[in-house]
DNA sequence: ATAGGGTTAG
């Protein structure tokens, strides 16, 4: 591949009077096109191949595309000295630092087949690098077969390029073994190598061999710092995390940047978000990656609100953020819910023509899926030009749980077709869109080909899936014949599955007997007392449904608060049920009771199943009107544009009064509401749902 | 005459 050479127009259209001789070439940097003059008008430049390595090495090192390009034509120009091996190599360079890196390993080439000139360990550690950037094993080989054909690995230079070479292309055995030959290892060798596992994700060996070069006394340094702190954090490991970040503060190491901003991102993967923040904020400059860290720390640590003002306050300090930024943005929007950040993240991302990578394609279409906006997240899924298992896992993952199992399993079908392996994850996606779909056949096979096929052992979550597909089916019994029949031994999470199921099917004989087995296993979950109460109460059993709430009152089980997240104008609200600490309180309450009247009328009969017990039926039916749902709701009524879309997230199930309700009040208000819980999607529109009441 | 190894992500 060529090199764009940029027309002359970069350099300045008339020539300066000729200065005065500078007393070195060196010294010119950046008066070049000058100085070349004057090196014609001597006659130095074709004279003095000295001369002529200066000028190419000046205009090399410079940091503009226009400069590369000067000293392109300077290289290729007629009337000069005869190339050297040093001038191919600082061109070389050159294109490297430009990431050009085809042409710099052109350049090797075209050095093997000119006469009289030989690559040395220079050209060969280029060559190296640029392999090791475009992941090309077999050219790779080529270099080091020539490397070894001339005796130049011996080369320390040459040696620990190769390393990188092989670790970057992923075969780290062979850098290993090439790492284990070599007899003194100075600490670039041990980098090398650590940077070796480090980039295939292997950070116990990285912090395993940190720690062996401590017990042999092998000397480290800053970069030895960066990666192994980075481990850590992986890993968390914060015993050794915490003692690297301590020799680095004794040691007055805190002005290195890059080693600063690894301890941020080892602090917050190890949950001292408050110490990573305090290191962030003690930075005397932060770049794109300082600020990337810190964000995913919140993402990571489940701070999302935190993590999107910190965005904020990163644009103000007029950093620009970089695709990895915009991964952690949109996972924080995923999580809140929160559509209009995360699409104009999404503008930003194309106004800039930040590069769709396939983890921001990923994560841009597990955004739009987690917002319910399913089109979208095809939209963002087509456009992508690579694709990965992650990608076609987001999207059949958000295909299920938005209600569109069918198509969930269309997609599962095409993935195979196009070679793409499925992982465990793809597997839940898939299960999901079963249960939803209730195709119990297609489920039991798909269970069964993820062991045989793909050879992937089933964890809790699948297990969980095929109960809550059997379940819903209907097929309780076996359902819990196949919990009995389980490798693993089943936790909360699968019992859970079956009571809601035994809930929906009005099983009492077998939701007890779930409801004890979650007992035994954690009785502080207010849910489980209230799915077994409304088993109780749906077949009329008033005394057991009533000892069930007192059960669960004495023994001081409190209901986790229902929650709704509502966005409006990028800003995320929360409501919590009979909420007294909102600005505009009066005015959503008006509007609730407006619309529960409204709905009346539409037929809505409210269900207190769910209500406190201790009160008579109307303050019951007012308690119900106060959940949060209802509460955002009526606040996107009031503040949303006419005919907008409302769209919530909650962190509990929804209820079945608020299921029943929300259906109404689409069609009465003619608006498309859409309700993600705790698991699954709810598009509302002219008074039904997607999950079909199925939930 | 010229160099090597480093941080953020679904």
């Amino acid at each position: 591949m060529a090199t764009a050479v940029h027309p002359a127009a970069a350099l300045p259209a008339t020539a300066a009077p000729s200065p005065p001789r500078p007393p070195s070439v060196r010294a010119a940097l950046g008066h070049f096109p000058q100085l070349h003059a004057s090196l014609i008008k001597s006659g130095e430049l074709t004279s003095s191949p000295k001369s002529f390595h200066s000028l190419l090495e000046a205009a090399a090192h410079g940091a503009s595309p226009a400069q590369l390009a000067y000293a392109v034509r300077l290289f290729r120009l007629g009337s000069r000295p005869p190339l050297s091996v040093p001038c191919y190599n600082v061109l070389m360079r050159a294109f490297l630092r430009a990431g050009h890196l085809e042409d710099a390993l052109h350049l090797f080439v075209e050095m093997l087949d000119a006469a009289s000139i030989w690559p040395d360990q220079h050209t060969v550690a280029c060559a190296l690098k640029s392999c090791s950037r475009m992941r090309t094993l077999d050219a790779g080989r080529g270099v080091q077969a020539y490397a070894v054909k001339r005796g130049l690995m011996v080369d320390r230079f040459v040696l620990s390029s190769l390393i990188h070479m092989y670790a970057s292309c992923g075969d780290v055995a062979a850098a290993r073994l090439l790492f284990d030959a070599v007899e003194e290892k100075g600490v670039i060798m041990w980098n090398a190598i650590i940077a070796g596992y480090f980039k295939n994700g292997d950070w116990k060996e990285v912090v395993e061999l940190f720690k062996g070069m401590h017990e042999v006394g092998a000397p480290f340094d800053e970069v030895t710092l960066v990666s192994v702190a980075t481990a850590c954090g992986r890993t968390c490991d914060s015993n050794l995390g915490k003692w690297i970040g301590g020799y680095v503060e004794e040691k007055g190491m805190l002005g290195n940047q890059n080693l600063v901003t690894a301890l941020v991102d080892m602090y917050a993967k190890c949950g001292e978000l408050g110490k990573a923040r305090s290191l962030f904020d003690g930075m005397q400059s932060r770049d794109v990656v300082a600020w990337s860290a810190m964000i995913s720390g919140y993402t990571q640590a489940d701070q999302c609100q935190e993590a999107l003002t910190l965005f904020s306050e990163m644009q103000v300090a007029e950093v620009e953020p970089n695709d990895v930024t915009m991964v952690s943005v949109l996972s924080a929007c995923a999580v809140l819910g929160a559509l209009e950040t995360g699409k104009w993240v999404h503008s930003y991302i194309r106004k800039k023509c930040l590069p769709l990578t396939v983890v921001l394609g990923t994560a841009l279409v597990d955004f739009y899926a987690k917002c319910g906006c399913i089109d979208s997240a095809v939209e963002a899924f087509e456009s992508m030009p690579v694709k990965n298992s992650w990608t076609w896992t987001a999207l059949i993952k958000g295909m299920a749980s938005n209600g569109r199992g069918r198509e969930a399993l269309e997609l599962f079908s095409s993935m195979r077709k196009a070679s793409i392996k499925p992982t465990d994850v793809t597997f839940i996606g898939v299960l999901m869109a079963c249960s939803h779909n209730c195709l119990v056949e297609e489920g039991r096979q798909h269970f069964d080909s993820m062991t045989q096929d793909y050879g992937i052992q089933p964890r809790i979550e699948h297990y969980g899936c095929v109960v809550d597909l059997l379940g819903r089916a209907g097929l309780i019994d076996e359902a819990y014949q196949f919990i009995r029949a389980m490798t693993i031994e089943p936790n909360t999470v699968i019992w859970r599955a079956l009571l809601s199921s035994c809930a929906v099917q009005k099983n009492v004989e077998v939701g007890q007997e779930a409801f004890k087995q979650i007992i035994s296993l954690d009785p502080s979950h207010s849910g489980d007392y209230t799915l077994l109460s409304n088993i109780y109460a749906s077949v009329g059993r008033w005394k057991d449904a009533a000892m069930i709430r007192r059960q669960m009152k004495d023994m001081g089980i409190q209901k986790t608060p229902g929650c709704s997240l509502i966005e409006l104008d990028g800003v995320v609200f929360e409501f919590f049920a009979e909420d007294s600490d909102h600005p505009q309180l009066r005015e959503i309450y008006e509007k609730v009771e407006e619309m529960i009247n409204k709905i009346k009328v539409a037929g809505y009969v409210p269900n207190t199943a769910d209500a406190r017990l201790d009160v008579d039926e109307y303050e019951k039916e007012v308690s119900v009107s106060h959940h949060s749902e209802k509460l955002a709701i009526a606040f996107g009524l009031v503040k949303l544009r006419p005919g907008a879309t409302i769209r919530l997230s909650k962190n509990l199930r929804v209820c079945t009064d608020c299921h029943s309700a929300t259906k109404l009040i689409s069609k009465v208000y003619n608006r498309e509401i859409v309700v993600r819980d705790r698991s699954r999607f709810h598009h509302f529109k002219d008074g039904t749902c997607s999950c079909n009441d199925y939930w």
